[in-house]
DNA sequence: TATTTTGGTCAGATATGTTGACATATTTTA
DNA sequence: TAAAATATGTCAACATATCTGACCAAAATA
């Protein structure tokens, strides 16, 4: 049986530090410029998600966030005053209301998106291939809680 | 020159995405028996710090943590009434006073961190060591900002 | 028609952060 | 030694992002 001296408390302590400040890091990026436009991290997040799945609904959208509804509709009153997000009725179900980006969003995001992007870029640039493959597959694993 | 396929945009979102969820599942994992002892996760953070770098003192922990002093002191306040953890003053500075915890709050943190670690262990338990030397690796490039 | 789903809203509470001003003790520096 | 810098603590006011609980309306479904 092998020594498997990464699964020792101290390591995992470490991985828990790391995960933390790369977190920290990785979202206080982009908060200068939100603040500019009175927006904060709850905006982009919202942001974030619906450019990765345009057409989303609400309820959808509620379950990646895992916030309360009126905690997104705080956040989704203030992207749509702004024109930033767009909703259209789902002809299919007209009670759904599916979320796009508007023009508006669109720019915006991929300013915010940019800012944010270096960070991780530079890292993955220095990083091989097979780094970031094994990176990603460690993340999912977390998030999966496997047992 | 080779096809940097996991520079693109797509893989630097997804990335970005990954750390989000990573992080929230690591760190609301504890936020019930925080709640249960009326701590939160700014608690939390400060005992897992104080933990790990017993004796140090309180503007070294600021700069860690990244908050203003009186942010903290408020956390430190409540960790003190609830003796997780103690003051003692520096011999060689007595304007320095050093964090460590006390006998209460070495138990709490265990407590707390056992449900933490959960996530991260089976994460990594199922994963190789070159996997996980590789994870750390990365984290530290995103933390540390290489250009 | 009755129930469920989807989306929205109001009011109040909590957690965590911020600024700015100020106080006190101690150490360092000019 | 006097002045400046450092380390810690505190007060007050405010900002933000979350929560709970109650309630409503429209539309789809059983």
């Amino acid at each position: 049986m092998k020594n498997l001296l990464y699964l020792k408390d101290e390591q995992i302590k470490d991985c828990i530090q790391l995960l933390l400040y790369a977190y920290r890091e990785t979202f206080s990026d982009p908060l200068e410029i939100l603040k500019k436009n009175s927006l904060g991290a709850a905006h982009y997040r919202t942001l974030h998600l619906v450019e990765r799945n345009e057409g989303i609904n609400v309820n959808e959208l509620l379950i990646k966030l895992k916030i309360t509804k009126q905690s997104l509709n705080r956040v989704l009153k203030e992207l749509k005053r702004l024109k930033l997000i767009k909703q259209v009725r789902d002809k299919n179900d007209t009670r759904r209301k599916l979320l796009y980006l508007d023009q508006n969003g669109k720019k915006f995001y991929q300013e915010v998106f940019e800012i944010q992007k270096k960070r991780i870029f530079n890292a993955l640039k220095h990083s091989d291939s097979d780094s970031v493959i094994k990176f990603k597959e460690v993340l999912k694993k977390i998030i999966n809680g496997k047992k």
